[in-house]
DNA sequence: TCTGGGGTCCTAGGACCC
DNA sequence: TCTGGGGTCCTAGGACCC
C-alpha cells in the first residue's frame, strides 16, 4: 500500500501558520512579480477565484471581498516543506518527495495495528501537532489510486481528511465518481479526446481495451489503465539520484536593457543553480541560457544557446564564464528584457566526471573556495558571500509587493510575541 | 500595461553503424 | 523489373506533473 500525503492549501497554510488572524478569511499567495495566483485558500476557492488567474484581473474583487493577499515566500514555504518531510519520515522508511507540498509513503512492512485508517489519521494529527499544517492522506494499493484518494480525503467531508481504498468495492465507488479529467496522468490534451470517445470517469476508462488504450494513449496511458486497476506500474521511487538539469529564471521586476543589468540577473542565476548543483553532489556538462524581450510576439526578441564544457564543473565561477560567453553572444543592443534565465544540463555524479588531458582548470583548488563559500552561507545566511558579478544595480528585481517575512530562516524576522501583563 | 517557475518521460524521425 | 535486415544514438516536440 501507498499512502500521498497532501499539504491543505500549502502555500496559504505557511502564511496562516505565523498569523492565525488569516483563519477563515480568504486568502491568496501569487507568483513571481505579483503575477498569478498560485495558492487560494478555501475561502478564496468559494469566491471563484481560480488557478492562475493574473491578479490585474482580479484587482477589484480583491478589494470588494478584502482578499488577503502574499507575494511568494518560497524560503519559507521550503523550510516548512522540510519540516513537514523530516517529520513523515517517523511513519514510513520509505519518504519519496514528490513535491514541495506531497510526498507518498510506503507502507509495505509497517505495522499497523489498527489498520491503515487509523495510521493515516495518526499522520494528520502528528503533522498539525508538529508542524501546524493541514493534510489530507490518501492510502491505496497504487499510486495513482492514492491520489484518487487523497482527493476525496481533502473533498468530501465525511473522511475527515483520510481516506483509504482498501477493498475492490470502495476502489470501484471512487473511480466512478472521479471525473475522467482529475486522474493523475490524464492531463488537458487526453482528456477531451476521452470525453468526446463517452470515457467521462476513471471507471469508464478502465473498460476500455487494454491494447486500444496502449495504441491511442502510448505506454503512459497503458500505466494508467493499470494502475487504477489496482497494478503497480510506478514503483517507489528508492534512491532519487537528482536532477538531471536545473533552472533557474525569473521575469524581471521591469524591462532592463544594457548587457551588465542582464548579466547581471544571470550571473546572480547561474549562482543559485550551481550552489543546488553542488548540493546534490553532481556536476553540470552544459550551460543554456536564454533571454525573453517585452513586446509582443511577432517583434519580440527571444533567445537561447547551448554551451557544451570541456569537462562538467559544479565551480560557480568556471560555470558562470561559459555563461558570459553565451550571453554575449545572445545580446542584442536595444532590446528591452523582460526575462532571462540558466538552465544546467548533461549532469553527472561529480565523481563521475570525465576528465580531459588538456583541462586547465585546477579543480581541486575550485572545489575547496565552493565549499567555503556553500558553509559561509550556510552560516551567514543566504548569499552572504558571492561572486563580484553578482552584485549591482537589482534594476532586474522582481517585485513582490506582499512579501511575508521568513519567520523560520531569519534572525531579523523572527516573531515578537507581546505577553499582557 | 499587467499572465510563474521548475521539472520528468515518451515518441518519431534523422543520422549513423555493421 | 528487381534494391536487406538489424541495430544505436541523438534531438525536437509533445504531454504530463506540481
Amino acid at each position: 500500500m501507498y499512502a500521498l500525503i497532501d499539504c491543505n492549501n500549502f502555500f496559504v497554510s505557511c502564511e496562516r501558520l505565523f498569523n492565525p488572524s488569516l483563519n477563515g478569511v480568504p486568502v491568496v499567495v501569487l507568483s513571481g512579480n505579483d503575477g498569478c495566483v498560485i495558492a487560494r485558500s478555501n475561502e478564496a476557492k468559494a469566491l471563484g477565484i481560480a488557478m492562475g488567474q493574473p491578479a490585474f484581473e482580479l484587482r477589484e474583487l480583491f478589494e470588494r471581498e478584502r482578499v488577503t493577499i502574499f507575494s511568494s515566500n518560497h524560503i519559507l514555504y521550503g523550510d516548512i516543506s522540510r519540516r513537514v518531510m523530516s517529520l513523515l519520515a517517523r511513519f514510513s522508511p520509505e519518504v519519496e518527495v514528490y513535491s514541495i507540498d506531497e510526498a507518498f509513503l510506503s507502507l509495505d512492512g509497517i505495522s499497523m495495528p489498527y489498520g491503515a485508517e487509523v495510521y493515516g489519521r495518526m499522520i494528520v494529527d502528528e503533522v498539525m501537532r508538529c508542524v501546524g499544517i493541514p493534510v489530507s492522506v490518501g492510502i491505496a494499493p497504487t499510486k495513482t489510486l492514492a491520489k484518487i484518494a487523497s482527493h476525496r480525503a481533502k473533498k468530501m467531508p465525511r473522511y475527515q481528511g483520510v481516506c483509504c481504498l482498501a477493498t475492490p468495492d470502495q476502489r470501484a465507488i471512487a473511480l466512478m465518481e472521479t471525473p475522467i479529467g482529475d486522474v493523475w496522468g490524464i492531463g488537458r490534451r487526453i482528456a477531451p479526446k476521452l470525453l468526446v470517445e463517452g470515457v467521462a470517469t476513471a471507471w469508464d476508462f478502465t473498460k476500455l481495451g487494454c491494447e486500444y488504450v496502449r495504441r491511442t494513449y502510448t505506454i503512459g496511458g497503458e500505466r494508467t489503465w493499470r494502475e487504477l486497476q489496482g497494478v503497480v506500474c510506478y514503483a517507489a521511487d528508492e534512491s532519487p539520484e537528482g536532477r538531471q538539469s536545473i533552472t533557474v529564471s525569473r521575469t524581471f521586476g521591469r524591462a532592463v536593457t544594457t548587457f551588465d543589468e542582464v548579466y547581471e540577473a544571470v550571473a546572480n542565476f547561474t549562482a543559485t543553480a550551481a550552489e543546488r548543483l553542488r548540493q546534490q553532489g553532481s556536476a553540470a556538462g552544459s550551460v543554456m541560457v536564454f533571454v525573453k524581450g517585452s513586446g509582443c510576439h511577432p517583434n519580440r526578441y527571444v533567445g537561447a544557446l547551448q554551451r557544451m564544457l570541456p569537462v562538467a564543473s559544479d565551480s560557480t565561477i568556471e560555470l558562470m564564464q561559459y555563461v558570459r560567453q553565451v550571453l554575449v553572444a545572445l545580446y542584442r543592443r536595444g532590446e528591452n528584457y523582460k526575462k532571462a534565465g540558466v538552465i544546467l544540463g548533461h549532469i553527472v555524479p561529480r565523481d563521475h566526471v570525465q576528465l580531459s588531458l588538456f583541462d586547465t582548470v585546477d579543480r581541486e583548488k575550485h572545489h575547496r573556495l565552493m565549499q567555503v563559500i556553500d558553509n559561509v552561507n550556510r552560516q551567514a545566511g543566504y548569499k552572504a558571500l558571492r561572486i563580484g558579478a553578482e552584485k549591482g544595480s537589482q534594476s532586474w528585481h522582481a517585485q513582490s509587493k506582499h512579501l511575508s517575512p521568513c519567520y523560520t530562516t531569519s534572525f531579523r524576522d523572527i516573531l515578537v510575541v507581546k505577553a499582557d501583563k
